[in-house]
DNA sequence: AGTATTTGACCCTG
DNA sequence: CAGGGTCAAATACT
């Protein structure tokens, strides 16, 4: 009995302690140089660990199995070590029911990934934009009329599914008593490693930069930009923002996000506009996780962002507001409360360029 | 030509 | 069996 209740345990023991010693190591790394990608490799790790800690305690089927190697830190500057020492991802027990043609297993799988729903309000005179893009490429691959709704739902997967076996799925579906709701539910956590979105800011910043062409290359391979599109996004930066939140109880990662303020669009068709015109697109999703003080409220003062103001931007967006109405409504995954927190915490501060000198007044 | 979207069919769950 | 979710061929777009 008891030993049961031991073996049951020490794997969560070690779940936890893992992600201890890798807060320990993101610490580090956020007092030196170290590349984005390293922290935010970091940040994913760190989830990852808690994540399969609560699917321990669960007794989910929902297996993350973070093996974190003391070596791979050293080797994280590599691009490939993401790939090399990714999560075993939820594609794998995909393609491992495949191939044992054993679909069954694969949909009570499925219904253990981890599931959360956001409503996001989208609030413009002439057509939303932005709003549900939540800084992942995403890949449209069905619609569905739902009964009893009137608007069609629409499924996206990761566009890096195949490439990065990321297995993050979300569903948009269109409020049918206020059209300016999108209701988002995203459904498991992105294995994948998109592209250094906050370095492409900076490199926004630095407009025109040697240096950050690839990155300007690597954000248009998310097809959601046009350079001029998201120049003239980020000098929208320039209004006021907030985020908020009401219940990030959930275990997962992406902690779909509240969105900046984007230009106005004239498209008719809100949902393809949103998808594939926003400037968040490129964004990093770390950054755009929502960061929640102790009110569960965050705001960032226009004065922070007025470094992004480099132009005679004329767009007036008071109006042109997108408001997360609450996020992260778990279905399937356990309300982790103040733990949960601490790890945006982490996630914001790990990735957020704080160190650039240009982002601050 | 390569990539994304659309859409009907198929499969699973409740 | 109905409804929801995914697949994959056809189509559209760049």
């Amino acid at each position: 009995m008891e030993k049961a209740m031991d073996t049951e345990r020490i794997p969560l023991i070690n779940e936890l302690n893992q992600g201890k010693e890798l807060t320990e190591q993101l610490r580090k790394h956020l007092n030196s140089f170290s590349a984005n990608e390293t922290r935010q490799f970091l940040v994913e790790k760190i989830l990852g660990s808690y994540e399969k800690a609560l699917s321990l305690l669960n007794g989910s089927a929902f297996v993350v199995d973070h093996e974190l190697k003391p070596t791979i830190i050293s080797s994280l500057e590599s691009p490939n070590s993401f790939a090399d020492c990714s999560p075993r991802s939820e594609e794998d027990w995909v393609q491992e029911s495949k191939d044992h043609n054993c679909h069954k297993e694969h949909y009570k799988k499925r219904k253990t990934m981890p599931r959360w729903t956001e409503q996001v309000r989208v609030c413009t005179g002439s057509g939303p934009e932005g709003p549900l893009n939540d800084g992942y490429c995403w890949r449209k691959y069905g619609q569905k009329d739902i009964l009893g709704s009137k608007f069609p739902r629409g499924y996206y997967r990761c566009t890096h599914r195949h490439t990065q076996d990321c297995l993050a799925t979300k569903q948009v579906q269109r409020s049918d008593e206020d059209p300016t709701i999108f209701e988002v539910t995203y459904r498991g956590r992105h294995t994948c490693i998109q592209a250094p979105n906050l370095s492409a800011v900076a490199s926004m910043i630095n407009v025109g930069s040697e240096e950050n062409k690839d990155q300007h290359q690597q954000q248009q391979q998310c097809r959601e930009e046009t350079p001029e599109k998201t120049q003239d996004s980020i000098f929208n930066f320039g209004t006021d923002f907030t985020i908020k939140s009401e219940d990030l109880g959930t275990g997962d990662d992406i902690f779909p996000s509240f969105m900046f303020p984007s230009a106005p669009n004239e498209s008719e068709n809100a949902e393809e506009s949103v998808m594939e015109k926003s400037f968040m697109g490129d964004f990093c999703p770390s950054f755009i996780s929502p960061t929640i003080s102790e009110s569960n409220y965050f705001s960032v003062s226009p004065c922070h962002m007025n470094s992004f103001e480099l132009g005679n931007n004329e767009h007036t967006l008071q109006s042109d507001h997108t408001q997360i109405i609450s996020t992260s409504t778990s279905i399937t995954s356990t309300p982790i409360g103040d733990f949960d927190f601490s790890l945006i915490k982490v996630d914001f501060e790990t990735n957020f360029p704080f160190d650039v000198p240009k982002f601050f007044c």
